[in-house]
DNA sequence: GCAAAAGTGTTCACCGTACACCCATGG
DNA sequence: CCATGGGTGTACGGTGAACACTTTTGC
């Protein structure tokens, strides 16, 4: 099939770049998953996971293919960012990558190296170590300006929480991911009033204080109104 | 620089794809720019103008320069839509493709075939000529519905509008890409809160009515709310 | 004078925002 | 009993939405 390929032109490289985001509940940060190159070039630098796309895969495939290959990660829900196509963000020659971002729970991801990876770790947004390879670091601006402007439009979908949840929860992701407090009686009453919530009827064990009701997300109800398209802000 | 690259798996080709859109005042609905390829696959069917990413060009610069080759189009302030990658996308083998995509005048922009293209012609969405090529019928698609959501979080800029326009003009092309009526008194009041229009002091000359104002987008203002994130809707 | 589009205000309902206190639990 | 976080209501201001008439102009 693509031995028939007329095509006169040296072709491009193309490769994913995945921006894995990670909140981390408990030390009230956003976090990033990144890797330590092995190989050439940038070996010994972090870099976000990513890789060459295959000839049989779609980019989705590749990026789902490479996070696992490279930091162990699965069942982890991508959506597409940008395509990045500086003639000059890899030395090797011309290189287009086409960038993913996700949020997920670091507890229950935990990163481990493999592939082409010396280490794979998460790291707090200002804690980076040191300048990323390539342009990921102008790729994880783009990445964190995106999740912001989303969450601001759209409730965080179901794909990115995790099961049950309390609201203080979902707050202090929201205020990790907005870099604002927000209000929490306002963002309660907001949350109610979208009719997404599922009250699990199970309630938090075994804390110093009232115990918080877990909730999950009506991902129907969710759905429906997206369909709509109703708005909202948060 | 590229001979050096290694890279062990066969390179899928990427393209850039462009749609255009065209807000047809006069007949008060939206087109969008196609060409009628003239090499196979494909040959005789209507399709996005695009074509392959050369070596030393970004995907901006090769789709300014599609545009042009193939339906003499200059001046068009483009943004990046999605990257699309389906398997199956291009009979000839792994194509990957990056689609952009623009609002202009059509009256200002005439299509004229060139490179590769038996044809150039403006097409209403609602009277496309058959089955576009390749999956461009689905890219339209997305197009529109990003279209469709950007013009509802933010007001059109001054890049997709003639220098000077009255607020009836600018309605009818919201009206267009919404596909709803709006209220005139609350379009108006509301564009005239956001503080981005300039009365040119200029009128509508020989109307067989009264005469509308001519105003001009002031940029300034408006990146300005651009960047303290000021939301609106429409 | 008439057809055709321009321009202009008010009312209502809803929502975002600001703000403070009591409740339940474990230690 | 105290420290900790959970959970709740109200008042105000702003904005989106609905709605109709007068003005200007060319013919």
């Amino acid at each position: 099939m693509s031995q028939s390929f007329v095509y006169d032109y040296p072709r491009p490289a193309v490769t994913v770049d995945c921006v894995v985001f990670g909140a981390d509940l408990r030390e009230d940060r956003l976090k990033v998953l990144l890797i330590q190159r092995d190989i050439d070039p940038f070996s010994g630098k972090w870099a976000l996971p990513g890789g060459f796309m295959r000839e049989h895969e779609t980019l989705e495939v590749a990026a789902i293919r490479e996070l696992e290959e490279e930091a162990g990660l699965k069942d982890v829900f991508l959506e597409q960012l940008y395509t990045f196509s500086s003639t000059d963000r890899d030395p090797r020659g011309r290189v287009v990558s086409v960038a993913y971002y996700a949020l997920v729970e670091p507890e229950q991801h935990a990163a481990q190296a493999a592939t082409d990876a010396r280490d794979a770790a998460w790291f707090a947004l200002d804690e980076l170590p040191g300048e990323l390879a390539f342009d990921h670091g102008q790729i994880l601006e783009v990445a964190r300006e995106r999740l912001r402007g989303k969450v601001r439009y759209r409730p965080i979908g179901f794909e990115l929480l995790p099961e049950k949840f309390t609201l203080s929860e979902l707050q202090r992701l929201y205020e990790m991911i907005l870099g604002q407090k927000l209000d929490k009686r306002n963002f309660q009453r907001k949350l109610h009033r979208m009719n997404i919530l599922i009250d699990t009827g199970e309630v938090q064990q075994n804390v110093a204080h009232r115990a918080a009701r877990y909730y999950s997300f009506d991902e129907k109800a969710y759905k429906q109104l997206e369909r709509d398209g109703t708005e909202f802000s948060i």
